[in-house]
DNA sequence: TCTTCGTAAAATATCTACATTTTTAAAAAA
DNA sequence: TTTTTTAAAAATGTAGATATTTTACGAAGA
């Protein structure tokens, strides 16, 4: 079976516009003019407004009745938010894992936390940064997967597309330094003790200092952007 | 101002859509053939397929490439995961709001509680339900706005709108006692009485155990009809 | 002069109709 | 039966028609 399905267009140029609104290519606010969009993607209306639609859904546009589309915009307030949102998700999330996690949990955490702290600087800081975030993300994943509820990680994951748009202002904006990586490093270590050790609140708080540490930095980038 | 802004066709068959399959007017898992669509809402497929890819973001409606629409499945496992899910993350709002709510929360909730234990069978049964259904959503959203936070508000919204078509099985099935009625206004006072004395562990153990009451009627629901 | 209002033209969004491609079904052949 | 062929049904995409909003421009009034 080779024959790679073929995609509708709707649904591949919804994940190109959505890498594109993630990156910033089109700012926060900004219209997104029909026409212009027909001639990026090389398409019709059709699939645009299925697109589109899907976005609005996911709260990543707004539309306006008659006036078509416009990313939707970001504030300060929003950042706060959504960051803080994310934070009391996971720490939710994180105390099921480890009220439910199994063995194979324990086991992947480990496997997953060995690979993210051996991240190396081999080829130039751009694939690095780029390879630490995979590894990152498949951690947190590794993490929150015990929870076991199919529909707490799809919440999850509506929250990890709306919180990527500020995420990226800050891998773009941070250049990582050594020793900022290296607190990284002893804050999951002493994550994944707490996990192992089964010790919930302790986890559960320091799920949450971790995911807020970014807000700040963040704030400095927007205001400095004129964003707020 | 009274120029209703008039909606695109997307948005009003979106709506329509979304509510019938809430009601159980299109069962789960059955194909939604565009042409009947198209019939029954009298319009083109565009603003049909713009309603769809809105679903499917909601995780309603699922899409397979080239075959079109299904409504989405439903199964005892999913009932389960999905009221579990909702019940944390209902617990865990809860908490923050306790810790967050100001006066103008304890005033509205203690509002909204009087009007849903004054629910009175005037005009039928059928009527009764609606009513009572009604308020006591606004109950509940009374409690949850405490949390203040928007995006654990919007996760939340997420939750409910798949719950619904589970929770309408219920509703359509359940002739509500008064016995019934009687012990969910005691729940509701004891709930009550734990959030304005701020005691935020009793208050989640309270609404987890309220929210997961619906599951075995609506198990036993499924099994009865064959949707196990 | 500056603002407000109204009108007309341009730009834009929205929707339907039809053409194209793909899937499903039915019938025929092995 | 099982496979192949063929016809019908369905999904998808584009082009163009229609309706709405925005912009440009000038006249009337302050």
């Amino acid at each position: 079976m080779e024959h790679s399905a073929r995609q509708n267009l709707g649904v591949s140029v919804y994940v190109r516009l959505k890498r594109d609104i993630i990156r910033g290519v089109y700012p926060a606010g900004e219209k997104l003019l029909m026409s212009r969009l027909k001639e990026r993607y090389d398409l019709g209306t059709g699939p645009l407004r299925e697109a589109l639609s899907q976005l609005v859904a996911e709260h990543l546009v707004v539309a306006i009745s008659q006036r078509g589309y416009r990313v939707a915009p970001m504030s300060v307030a929003e950042l706060e938010d959504i960051y803080d949102a994310r934070a009391h998700l996971e720490g939710l999330i994180v105390e099921l894992a480890i009220a439910r996690g199994d063995d194979a949990w324990e086991a992947d955490i480990l496997a997953k936390a060995h690979t993210l702290a051996k991240v190396m600087d081999v080829s130039g800081p751009e694939e690095m940064l780029d390879v630490w975030d995979r590894r990152h993300q498949a951690f947190h994943g590794a993490i929150t997967a015990g929870c076991g509820s199919r529909h707490l990680l799809q919440a999850r994951e509506g929250l990890l597309d709306q919180v990527e748009r500020y995420r990226h202002l800050w891998l773009c904006e941070t250049v990582f330094s050594s020793e900022a990586l290296e607190h990284k490093r002893q804050e999951h270590a002493a994550l994944v003790e707490a996990l192992l050790a089964r010790d919930a609140p302790r986890a559960s708080r320091m799920i949450l200092e971790h995911l807020m540490t970014p807000v700040p930095i963040i704030r400095e980038v927007m205001k400095r952007r004129g964003l707020g």
